[in-house]
DNA sequence: CCTTCGAGAGAACCATCGTTCTCCTCCAAT
DNA sequence: ATTGGAGGAGAACGATGGTTCTCTCGAAGG
């Protein structure tokens, strides 16, 4: 089997099982057997537990925030796609598996004995803020906005993922909505100035 | 030493343990250790590890809502209340030793392996929520804006759990504002009515 | 055909941990 | 004073898990 093709096995099982029962929870030899990689191949590959955990996280880092851009570029006006992530948030909840977000869970695991979860989890989360951020600038709304925007859709995947409430991602939008009302009441679109 | 003295010492010790370092991190003899009650007594007393969180979860929940629900009553008029949870969230986060909500952390932990913290954690949020909703309703304010506050307040605790920045507490304190007063006037008080 | 090297299966190794057991001590009741 | 039982210190036990090692096989190159 292709060196390519052992990680990226891999890195499916080990997203899988992470995700879903948490890390200490899955051991190594429960990684072998769901990608089908010998333990000597997979030490060979990734080293140690820790630097495919960092793997695992990374990949799944690059998706997430690809496929969050994906959806929301997709909507044509700032405004819009201010919502647009709430939608996608929605989207998420509902797929199968769905539980939570992995940055927190693992940060909640491990965040304070592992350094490499704990960066990876402020990383992730920091660079999910300046999304937001970006968001609120192209529709010329305060970054204080985004930070709002940011409680409500970490308070909503929390919530979604503990109860298991897709729903949530609804509230977390019409909560969204009114926020984004009351910025827009506080400094006006363009045709004001 | 007293049944009870050494009851509450385990569980300061498994408090202090378990919230700081995560569940699975902790040995049982890092309880021993830090409580000086004896593996034997301590088995006495709460038979497994597994229930030993249980109880540390339960007295904890317990503590928190208190805690919360003293500092909300000072506040007379129901509006103010609600805003007080946020106040109150703020020092909350300002304690040494603040490491995020012991629920969601526990939950992203073992959430889907152990049936004990997943209780545990639904039925911390859902008193938290039904809180929320007590508040809500004493301003005469509808539950929607509960399940606003809700995503804030638990966006805020991730949020600062994981950035260290106690400071967020402010930022859902504006924002659960901005929602009051959304949700104030699609509902005017009383005298509209 | 032979050699060599990478890879797989799985045992082995070592540490950790939940839980129990042993042995010893101490104190209270007779 | 004796005894009995509770409790402490810590070893022991069995399971698990991260990591490495051994043995074997098969394929590629001479």
């Amino acid at each position: 089997m292709d060196r390519e093709v052992a990680q990226g096995r891999v890195l499916d099982a080990a997203e899988e099982l992470f995700y879903s029962r948490g890390i200490q929870t899955v051991g190594m030899d429960d990684i072998r057997g769901l990608s089908g990689v010998s333990l000597k191949r997979l030490y060979q590959l990734f080293g140690t537990k820790d630097q495919l955990v960092d793997a695992y996280l990374e990949r799944r880092d690059l998706r997430w925030r690809q496929r969050l851009a994906d959806h929301v570029e997709a909507c044509g006006d700032p405004e819009g796609r201010i919502i647009a992530v709430f939608d996608w948030l929605g989207q998420w909840f509902n797929e199968p598996g769905f539980r939570g977000c992995a940055w927190i869970n693992s940060y909640g695991e491990l965040g304070t004995t592992s350094t490499t979860i704990a960066t990876q989890a402020r990383r992730h989360k920091q660079a999910f803020r300046r999304y937001l951020e970006k968001l609120t600038t192209d529709a010329h709304l305060p970054h204080d906005l985004a930070e709002h925007l940011l409680l409500l859709a970490e308070g909503a995947m929390v919530t979604a993922g503990i109860f298991g409430t897709p729903g949530t991602a609804a509230q977390a939008r019409a909560a969204a909505g009114l926020l984004l009302e009351s910025a827009k009441q506080a400094r006006p679109p363009l045709p004001a100035r």
